[in-house]
DNA sequence: TATAGTACTGACCCGTCAGTCAGTAAACGA
DNA sequence: TCGTTTACTGACTGACGGGTCAGTACTATA
């Protein structure tokens, strides 16, 4: 019961071991290039103990995306609950909130697994349609919706607007497990004239800004720069601490 | 010289051809997980004729990546000799205009490639920020500080908004060779209340369109909407014409 | 027709890796 | 202390695919 550092420790611990340790794997050299051998010692435990709970390579993916979608549907159930002051207050809240809890766990990573891997597996995109674009996609929507009969926001295309405040958030994400994790130029001396270093947060709070200027109806317009870009850093950081 | 239906083409063709035949491939299945028979098979030659070319399938990946971005650097060069109206219609007219010529050739689907593949291979990284990020975001930066020193725009963060402008492009460019590839429930019947499927010409003109009344000074908000979604959209569908 | 040169082929070689299974060691019960 | 069960191991196998190279077919020049 003490499982010191005996051979087998637990068996109700090994599916999410081993599913957390998919996951980094998965992302990090996609999912043909990743050896199951890999994958399993990353767990702590043989191949052969892999294939103990998940059928094959393929299935262990499956579950993977699976599992962490789950998660996020549930995190997204919790913010329909919430309610803020104004419609931009709590679009901003509850979609700041939402997407720094997957942009800061490991979960961010799941994106890139379905960018690179629906083609090859099909049912993944039931998965993802049914678990995220859609319940997302309503949420958001549903909040702009009342803002525009609310008067608060011009009757923009919400769809459209969905996706221009949702699509940079992904692609943050994206960015998370690609090239800013790779140890490159960026951050080399030698090239002067580099592109400076995207701060995710700040990035986010930035675009909020600008898209609800865009968004807000003219009278409102006071009211979507109240927080100043310098205050918003200040907050940023103070709350990543 | 004819060369007819017999076996042997032209030498000087290969090259190209094996290019756009091992992009497509990438794209569609990811790098580790394509065979190289398959790429030569595409191309209309044995595997044997792809190594006369390529030394090794990697190599054949650089290649593949730093031809296609030697082209976006020329056609964003020719972009930097044009000067549109106000800064507003610059940015709109240039970026849509060099977005849609990658968007609608297949050389969008390297931006996947660079996502999926950048961490295995980091000297894509190189390449890609200096023949894509670097420059790209110096020519839209460039703009916006044009349009914020005339008054036109308000005094944003410049770094931030070049990605509140680009990073949505990147992403259509990204979903168009993942989910949108798929033939799955989006289009089905059953499920009535379905996302409306996205379509990126108009995504792409309302989200300029909410962007830049965000960026644009109060006082020249009039000048912000002189198109309404239903013109902007009979826009979009003749131009795709 | 002979000879040389070149673009291309595809059967083969061999390392790699998903998946298996006979065996091992801890835990449990008596 | 000894059997039994359970969780786990890791050497093994067979298929698959990157890369090779002896050979083929076509062209060019004589």
């Amino acid at each position: 019961m003490i499982a010191s550092h005996t051979r087998q420790r637990r068996k109700e611990a090994r599916p999410k071991e081993l599913l957390d340790a998919a996951l980094d794997v998965f992302v990090r050299k996609g999912f043909a290039a990743t050896r199951t051998d890999e994958v399993a010692a990353r767990a702590g435990v043989s191949k052969g103990t892999l294939y103990l709970y998940y059928p094959s390579k393929e299935e262990l993916l499956k579950a993977v995306i699976r599992e962490r979608l789950s998660s996020a549907i549930a995190a997204s159930a919790d913010e329909v609950a919430r309610h803020g002051g104004s419609a931009a207050e709590l679009l901003r809240g509850s979609m700041v909130r939402w997407w720094r809890s997957i942009f800061d766990s490991p979960a961010s990573g799941v994106f890139k697994l379905i960018i690179t891997e629906v083609r090859n597996f099909p049912e993944i995109a039931d998965f993802y349609y049914r678990e995220v674009v859609e319940p997302g996609h309503r949420l958001i929507g549903d909040v702009l919706r009342r803002g525009i009969a609310s008067g608060e926001f011009r009757p923009v295309d919400v769809d459209a607007t969905v996706y221009s405040l949702v699509l940079p958030m992904v692609m943050l994400c994206l960015h998370k497990h690609s090239l800013a994790a790779c140890p490159h130029a960026e951050t080399a001396p030698g090239c002067a004239s580099r592109v400076p270093v995207l701060d995710p947060q700040h990035f986010i709070a930035q675009h909020f800004q600008l898209v609800l200027r865009g968004l807000l109806a003219d009278s409102a317009s006071a009211h979507a720069a109240p927080e100043k870009p310098a205050a918003a850093a200040r907050r940023a950081r103070r709350e990543a601490a």
